[in-house]
DNA sequence: TGCGTCACG
DNA sequence: GACGTACGTGACGCAA
């Protein structure tokens, strides 16, 4: 296929049109179209890889009149205008041609086709092989002498002559005679009235062409059509010259420029950066080793003491700990590099093995010689992921201290949607440098090697990097945060939090593997007579657990009713709400419930935690990730602490198996319905603001609201609608689920929702607001200052628009509660570390903190927890905590 | 690796 | 008139 005379002619317009309607939805970072740029930048790179031609050119339709409106004036006036948000992307596809290597030519008063019309023929003239690259049939009339027409849509769709009198019934050279009569109503080409694709194809196939066919008129058979040829022939000639591709353009065909010679990498860059293609992105940055640098490491403990000197004149550097392990709790340190300057950086290695003895320093010696540099809080330290940093030190018996500026912090509170806030793609986001990967270092996979197998040499461009680009990051984003007006939000909450967390993730909590072992036992008893009774009622024995087989059995063999389908694939879904409504026809289906929840709980927790016991600790250790979450809240992984299970008794038993070491107990400490009060404090809704104020239930008062004084239902099932309602209201939830959600008709859930905001009329109102500041910024914001972009409120898709307003409205609610526990983690870690040493924090779960205390100061510890906790702020309502004391988690909770 | 499902606030 | 239908997470098992 690659030629070295072969030239694809692109039909720019034709491939722009069909990639935007093939994708829709696409939005840059400016929340603009990129649907069509997208699609149009894939097929061209698809194209050149996959035929790798030696001349590529690409052609354009231009804004305005051609020629053809001289012709006949109502050419192509019944199209509609182009999409506004297709014709904002036309400069980017050029742009987009250009960076890829791909010369863009138009022609004032001709159009697309007429260009590539033009130089295909003039090309073949020269004995190039010319492919012209379009969905367009009214190219095949060009077909032939060394020009076919391709069509990427369909991999096999080359037309020669041969392909193209298969595929339209005449040869390229009838073409033109077909469309003509045939006409096209889309673009006013007129035709013979009566002759359509069909009866055009075969009268020029009887008659060889037009001229002859309307010389010739007369012995047409068909009375429409001899009638039709008769009074439209001059119509017909007129038609033939619209639709007749021009060849004569005054454009100069010259080889040198149209020769492919590869994409511009930085021109390709700065337009994917700019559209927000990250992919492409990555493909295209500059590495950052191609940059002259001064990375070297540490060989002698007197070469060590004279950077320790050299760091501690700097007053402020950035350094990463290089560390092999499954965990930060259980990481050995391999060593330790530092950065005072871009493009500079010094490894100290500590934990090589195996080369010749000499390449590590001696690590007590080394870390000695270090501490008091890393536990003096004046001097400022920089890094990507401190707290990382600080738990392995702490198992080295060093306290970091100076954290000043973490930039993976930084990154998170100026966008905290990004999909990751990892070094490589801030790096590449905010530095445009592809930084070494560890996998490129240490490979991936069966075939990964610990840093400790790696010589020095082989990690020291990867580990330099590391500190290195932190520091330039750290320069970059410190103005950025503050032009966002996030500095109160980092310095009061979130770099506080660091130390604690890695306190939180040192600590780890209790877990009583007998207990667990115990409950398997149980839970396994339990599993096996659901699936005996399942299998009898299939009659054979199946994987519960496949949803495809499960299916199967559900559906083809009992012959259920399909209710729903999964979202991508389409299958039959057996998701719970649909097991539900089927069990109401059949025993299997509760059964299926029943055992996939025991099955879930069993091997979610039962059986994993056990493993997940630090043997060094006998407890469990998650990790907090703090830069994750859109909202700001926390998340934990490694094992996820945060969804333990309460709501079903089996599941709240496992909690049972978290207890407090020997002479201590668990303090379990709540904020009451946190989100609504901080809805009555945003809102200023006065309703909710006196109901908080007196102490009332909030669901009761909702209830009396909603339902009014003389509801026939119980209190308790009022309670339990109302709370729903609540806190779907809080979201945005629409009467359709909220009617599923407590079982009545969709119009009488209408009626709650409307009666709720009439019963809290400000409520509406700061919904309305947020959503229109929203509008106006782009971002939503905490009352700490935290934000979060949300482009998509202006998207032109209801859908995507709708699910925007929706985040916009949950952002403020949310993300003030988490600022608010964040606020009350850093007060009560301070007080209790002055007055009770011995307690501890152990555990955070998004409106509750766990600590673990002596017994004999846990009902002091619980009254200071909660002291500290209800007034970490001021709001306009009072802030509730419930608190618990017990040996155990279930016990615990209050 | 992506998907379906389900645990939590 | 059809479509989809509440926010935020993480982990497991299956199927490809």
């Amino acid at each position: 296929m690659s030629d070295a005379h072969s030239l694809f002619l692109i039909d720019g317009s034709n491939q722009m049109y069909r990639a935007y309607h093939a994708i829709r939805g696409l939005t840059g970072p400016d929340g603009k179209s990129t649907n069509a740029v997208y699609g149009f930048v894939t097929m061209l790179r698809k194209l050149i890889a996959d035929h790798k031609p030696a001349y590529i050119a690409a052609a354009f339709d231009l804004k305005g009149l051609t020629f053809r409106s001289q012709l006949a004036a109502d050419y192509k006036a019944n199209r509609a205008a182009m999409p506004g948000d297709l014709a904002e992307q036309i400069a980017w596809v050029h742009e987009a041609c250009a960076a890829l290597g791909v010369p863009v030519y138009t022609a004032e008063g001709f159009e697309a086709d007429d260009v590539i019309g033009t130089f295909a023929k003039r090309a073949a003239a020269q004995g190039f092989q010319v492919t012209i690259v379009t969905g367009d049939k009214d190219f095949f009339q060009l077909v032939g002498d060394g020009i076919r027409v391709y069509n990427p849509r369909d991999e096999g769709a080359w037309f020669d002559q041969a392909g193209v009198t298969e595929k339209f019934g005449v040869a390229p050279h009838q073409v033109v005679d077909v469309l003509a009569l045939m006409g096209d109503t889309i673009d006013n080409v007129a035709g013979v009235p009566g002759i359509g694709e069909k009866g055009a194809r075969d009268l020029i196939a009887t008659y060889g062409s037009l001229d002859a066919l309307l010389a010739r008129a007369g012995e047409v058979p068909q009375k429409k059509y001899r009638e039709g040829l008769q009074t439209y022939a001059e119509q017909a000639r007129q038609s033939r010259e619209l639709v007749t591709l021009r060849t004569d353009v005054d454009l100069l065909f010259d080889p040198e420029v149209f020769c492919y010679h590869g994409p511009s990498i930085e021109r390709c860059y700065t337009l994917f950066s700019q559209l927000g293609f990250r992919t492409l992105v990555t493909e295209f940055a500059p590495t950052a080793s191609s940059i002259q640098k001064d990375y070297a490491a540490v060989t002698t403990l007197d070469e060590l003491e004279s950077l320790a000197r050299s760091l501690a004149e700097a007053g402020r550097f950035a350094l990463r700990i290089v560390a092999d392990g499954p965990s930060c709790v259980r990481a050995s340190l391999i060593g330790m590099v530092f950065s005072t300057a871009p493009r500079q950086a010094r490894y100290v290695p500590l934990g090589h093995e195996g080369f010749g003895g000499g390449s590590s320093l001696n690590r007590t010696q080394a870390l000695d010689l270090l501490r008091p540099l890393l536990e003096d809080p004046a001097i400022a330290k920089v890094g990507h992921d401190l707290k990382a940093d600080m738990v392995v030190l702490a198992r080295h018996g060093v306290e970091l201290a100076g954290v000043e500026f973490d930039t993976m912090l930084a990154s998170y509170l100026i966008d905290a949607t990004k999909s990751s806030q990892q070094l490589e793609p801030t790096v590449l986001e905010q530095l445009g440098y592809k930084a070494l990967t560890e996998d490129e270092v240490c490979g991936k996979g069966v075939k990964a090697r610990p840093f400790a197998h790696i010589p020095v040499e082989g990690v020291l461009d990867f580990v330099g990097e590391r500190v290195d680009l932190a520091l330039q990051l750290a320069t970059r984003l410190e103005p950025m945060m503050a032009a966002h007006g996030l500095e109160r939000v980092y310095r009061d909450l979130e770099l506080p939090l660091v130390p604690i967390l890695a306190d939180l993730e040192k600590v780890g909590i209790r877990v009583d593997a007998p207990t667990l072992a115990a409950q398997a036992t149980l839970v396994d008893k339990e599993l096996h007579d659901r699936s005996t009774s399942v299998f009898a009622m299939a009659g054979e024995e199946f994987n519960i657990n496949s949803p495809k087989q499960l299916a199967e059995i559900l559906f083809d063999k009992l012959k259920l009713p399909v209710l729903k389908r999964t979202g991508t694939s389409r299958v039959p879904s057996t998701a719970l709400e649909v097991l539900e409504e089927l069990a109401l026809a059949h025993d299997m289906p509760r059964l299926i419930l029943e055992w996939r929840a025991l099955a879930k709980l069993k091997g979610t927790y039962i059986d994993a935690l056990p493993q997940l016991i630090n043997p060094e600790t006998g407890r469990v250790h998650t990790s907090f990730n703090q830069a994750i979450a859109a909202t700001g809240r926390l998340s934990s992984s490694d094992p996820n602490l945060q969804n333990i299970p309460i709501r079903t008794e089996i599941g709240r038993e496992i909690r049972r198996a978290f207890i407090a070491e020997p002479g201590y107990r668990l303090i379990s400490a709540d904020y009451s319905q946190i989100e609504l009060r901080v809805l009555a404090h945003l809102s200023g809704d006065d309703t909710l603001i006196a109901a908080f104020a007196r102490g009332e239930d909030i669901h009761d008062r909702t209830a009396l609201k909603v339902f009014g004084e003389n509801s026939a239902l119980s209190a308790h099932e009022l309670r339990r609608r109302a709370k729903i309602i609540n806190y779907a209201l809080l979201y945005g939830k629409t009467a359709f689920t909220l009617a599923k959600d407590i079982g009545v008709p969709q119009q009488a859930a209408q009626e709650f929702i409307d009666a709720y905001f009439a019963g809290f009329p400000s409520v509406r109102g700061f919904i309305e607001q947020t959503l229109a500041d929203a509008r106006q910024t782009g971002v939503v914001k905490t009352l700490f200052g935290r934000r979060r972009p949300v482009p998509e409120l202006t998207s032109k898709n209801g859908q995507i628009r709708s699910a925007a307003e929706r985040v916009a409205v949950n952002l403020p609610i949310q993300g003030t509660a988490a600022d608010i526990l964040k606020r009350a983690m850093i007060d009560v870690h301070g007080a209790l570390k002055t007055a009770f040493p011995q307690a501890r924090m152990i555990l955070t779960v998004h409106d509750e903190l766990l600590f673990e205390a002596p017994t004999a100061q846990s009902d002091d510890v619980a009254g200071l927890v909660r002291e500290q906790m209800q007034n970490a702020v001021v709001l306009n309502v009072p802030l509730d905590v419930d608190v618990g004391i017990g040996e155990n988690w279930k016990e615990a909770k209050p």
